[in-house]
DNA sequence: GCGGTTCGATACGGCACTGTATCCGATGCA
DNA sequence: TGCATCGGATACAGTGCCGTATCGAACCGC
């Protein structure tokens, strides 16, 4: 069904309607969120300039304002793309489990779930330090709000499916709904993540206090 | 024992060694720090000017780079005497408790005492983001790091012991171990926190995750 | 009251960044 | 291959902020 004017069987092509992004446009917006992150994660959203931004993807502002109006949709389309990427990674975290691995240890099952919403460990601190910038741009902005609610929202209910199934599979549950269970368990995941971050990275207070909250949470069906 | 020698019987004062703030030099530094407190929570650290904290202040920068060598240094004079006034407020609320209080409502006491780290509640928001700004920070920079986890580690301690002797004063513990618990406690609570002022402030989410987490968490000593 | 000192205001030079307008090489299409 | 369009580079004017140097008024002790 090409609902899209420009899969139909006429030539005529409707520019002014739909741009239809270039394979080079695509490339060079990628190249500039890449930057972006990483810029972001090192200097913080408000003190990265668009110069540093462009200068670490390796253009310059020209390439810049031909693709986004300003500092703050660069980041959201920033939060877009990472949203995707967890999903995804949530979606084969959880698939990827066999029942027999999660009866062997529902702990690190649990954990390693939740821990999938997180990437590649490589980028940890980048990424809660970009975590935390989203909800500060949050708290400010009503409009950024709107958006951090829906993409936080849409985690949130993937994870209780997800370990809902996850628990009924092996004739488990949560003890409390699985909505403030998932809320405990992020809760207590980000907040020692952060702990063992800021700690140097000794102990892994992350799973430590993932693993309590199992211990307290889950309970026979 | 006067071991200031400005104490002393001579009438001869050091100047150079002391420079003994003066009443007037305090109080500029607390507007300043009243100020930059307003003005750090509207904008951000980063995105807060000096001039922007001078102007909130009815000074000019002349004032204060008088008392202030940079932003960073009235940061942490900020976030110091944010600490204090906690610490103070914890300590009232711990022993402001009667026994017949908390046994009447375990979940209440328990939730009053955590949240009593917090602020007045008319600078529930303006605390939430100075706490995450702070953090922030100490991602980005070692020595502000190690400010933050030496108030952080002497804040849960002492929410630590208020708690467990406010549970033992009426025959009850946590099931683990107290570090765990208050970490458990905190993590709810912030993450409550910070979703409830995202969802414009609707349900306390902050105080229903606390309720969750003291059922799961207390148990008979 | 008077001198010295303190402390905040004022004035200055300089810099980094922004957003726009324009240019020109790369790209895709007949 | 030639041409039209696209996309990034370059140039420019404007702005806000920084840090310092200097000034002058309020605030002490005597």
């Amino acid at each position: 069904m090409p609902a899209d004017p420009r899969t139909g069987s006429t030539t005529r092509v409707e520019r002014t309607v739909v741009p239809a992004i270039s394979p080079r446009r695509e490339r060079t917006r990628e190249r500039l969120l890449d930057a972006a992150f990483d810029v972001f994660a090192r200097l913080g959203v408000q003190a990265a300039s668009i110069e540093a931004i462009c200068e670490a993807a390796g253009f310059t502002r020209g390439a810049f304002y031909s693709n986004f109006a300003n500092k703050e949709e660069l980041f959201l389309a920033l939060t877009e793309r990472e949203t995707r990427v967890q999903l995804a990674r949530l979606e084969e975290a959880a698939t990827g489990l066999d029942p027999a691995t999660v009866r062997a240890d529902i702990r690190e099952a649990v954990r390693c779930v939740v821990a999938s919403v997180m990437p590649d460990p490589a980028a940890k601190q980048s990424w809660s330090i970009m975590a935390l910038e989203f909800e500060l741009l949050a708290l400010r902005d009503a409009q950024v709000a709107a958006r951090y609610a829906t993409q936080d929202r849409r985690l949130r209910e993937e994870l209780a499916d997800s370990l809902t199934r996850l628990l009924a599979g092996i004739g488990l549950r949560f003890a409390v709904d699985p909505h403030t269970g998932v809320d405990l368990l992020l809760g207590a995941f980000e907040s020692g993540q952060r702990a063992t971050l800021l700690a140097g990275g000794g102990e892994d207070r992350a799973s430590a206090l993932i693993e309590a909250v199992v211990d307290l949470l889950v309970t026979p069906a």
